[in-house]
DNA sequence: GCATTAACCACAG
DNA sequence: CTGTGGTTAATGC
């Protein structure tokens, strides 16, 4: 007894590609999990053979390096895949992935995804296309880091959550200021002090973890001088 | 020199 | 977990 993938409305851009047989293989070797806020999906320096797919739910992939020093990769949103740089590049897991909203994961066994990549082209193109444009991500946010201020980094991380998480202008932020900071490779303390700027300035409406942009010519100048 | 930026510390809600 | 104030160090006119 499997999952009936062909019928899950989350299913993604590269699975619509599989033919039936390869469908109900895929159906019948994942397992869906759910995990609540806080909960970690999977953990760096632990063995695992799984690709996981994130059906639903906001997740932190996060790397503690040297001292223990944290820092979140990304934040996934739902739908994506999850670790496959660390399950086909490495055996054992180069970061963690913790969830930051409920979320549900479907796992999937590497040897049935990778016999999906060797016999589906498409499939594999899929996969390639959603990890290039991945990287590219990753290459201008190492830019952006090195490069942008620490205002700037707020602005663009609150644009993120707005533009590309929510899709709203209002909305929760699902991290902590400090979990922020781990973001930008800046401090809790700096974090506070520019949120509390924004708002001083009616750039944003601030309470708590309440976000409402308020003048978003003047938050993308910031981003884009910062 | 003087200003800016931001990290670290401490302490208070 | 947050917000602020003081301090300190690096960098750039």
């Amino acid at each position: 007894m499997g999952y009936q993938c062909q019928v899950c409305k989350f299913s993604s851009f590269a699975v619509s590609v599989l033919n039936d047989e390869q469908m109900s293989t895929l159906g019948n070797n994942c397992a869906e999990v759910y995990f609540k806020k806080g909960d970690i999906i999977f953990k760096q320096d632990s063995f695992s053979l799984n690709i996981g797919y994130l059906k639903t739910g906001l997740v932190k992939l996060h790397m503690r390096g040297l001292a223990g020093k944290e820092q979140i990769i990304k934040i996934a949103k739902a739908p994506t895949y999850l670790g496959i740089p660390t399950t086909i590049g490495e055996k054992i897991n180069q970061y963690s992935a913790t969830a930051i909203e409920d979320t549900s994961v479907c796992f999937v066994n590497l040897d049935i995804f990778n016999k999906l990549i060797l016999s589906n082209p498409k499939f594999s193109y899929e996969i390639i296309l959603h990890m290039c444009k991945n990287e590219l991500t990753h290459f201008r946010n190492c830019l952006y880091k090195t490069q942008k201020n620490s205002r700037g980094l707020v602005a663009d991380t609150i644009l993120n959550f707005a533009n590309n998480i929510y899709e709203s202008s209002h909305f929760f932020l699902p991290l902590t200021r400090n979990e922020i900071a781990d973001l930008i490779n800046s401090s809790r303390e700096s974090v506070s002090r520019i949120l509390s700027e924004f708002h001083n300035d009616k750039i944003i409406k601030l309470n708590g973890k309440e976000i409402e942009i308020l003048n978003l010519d003047l938050l993308i100048k910031i981003s884009e001088n910062g």
